[in-house]
DNA sequence: CTGTATCCGATTGGATACTG
DNA sequence: CAGTATCCAATCGGATACAG
């Protein structure tokens, strides 16, 4: 993990505090596939169904992506023991956690899609 | 620009906002440069200087991402009339809506430092 | 079903040299 | 100073085939 040396200058705490946000949660899928899991808390979420119901994400992608997210403990993984195997996938308590930075971007991308069709919505 | 329509599927709106958003704000960079804008409103901010203060980007990549910025509105480019010539960048008003989602950034960040340090900080 | 392994094209992004 | 152009290595990520 970085360190704060790195990032001495200035308001170097707060860089550093975002870096992380953006390596842990960065990229084209973490967010979308937190996103899922939340909203689908109640639901059993298989890999399958989540291959389906993202759209456009490859397996590879959403197996990569799962075992990053677990990493962290913001995913958890359970195997059961059917035949075939099936995966069950959920979001942490902790992982909950990344619920009101969601938030902030669904808010701010639908400001933004207003914003570029003349209608600003503050 | 991408249409509702590609995400029909369960609440497609917050999804399509989501990806809007990532598409905009998304990558190594962007967010970096606003906090860096926003926290620097009244100083005069060069190309160089943005070069100079933000760690580990490159010329290129500045370039790049100012452009992207400047194309969303977020990001003002003003060419100064000096020898040689000087610009200077600055947030934009509707730039600075990014401000909430950038401090969640850190708080997130700092949170997830402090979690797996072994202290979590709600 | 839930992955892994491999191939391979597309994209990212640094280094360097150069222009106005 | 503020970029642009070029080269090139590394990574990303899709498609496909295969394994447990």
């Amino acid at each position: 993990m970085k360190t704060l040396e790195n990032y001495s200058t200035d308001c170097g705490i707060n860089l550093l505090a975002m870096r992380d946000t953006l390596d842990v949660l960065g990229g084209k899928w973490k967010l979308l596939i937190l996103h899922y899991l939340i909203t689908r808390e109640h639901e059993i979420n298989t890999f399958k169904k989540m291959e389906r119901e993202i759209t456009g994400i490859s397996a590879k992608m959403l197996t990569k992506e799962l075992r990053d997210l677990e990493t962290n403990k913001l995913v958890h993984r359970a195997q059961q023991d059917t035949r075939p195997i099936t995966v069950r996938y959920s979001i942490t308590p902790y992982g909950k956690n990344a619920e009101i930075l969601i938030q902030q971007l669904v808010t701010w991308g639908k400001n933004h899609r207003a914003q570029l069709t003349g209608k600003v919505v503050l």
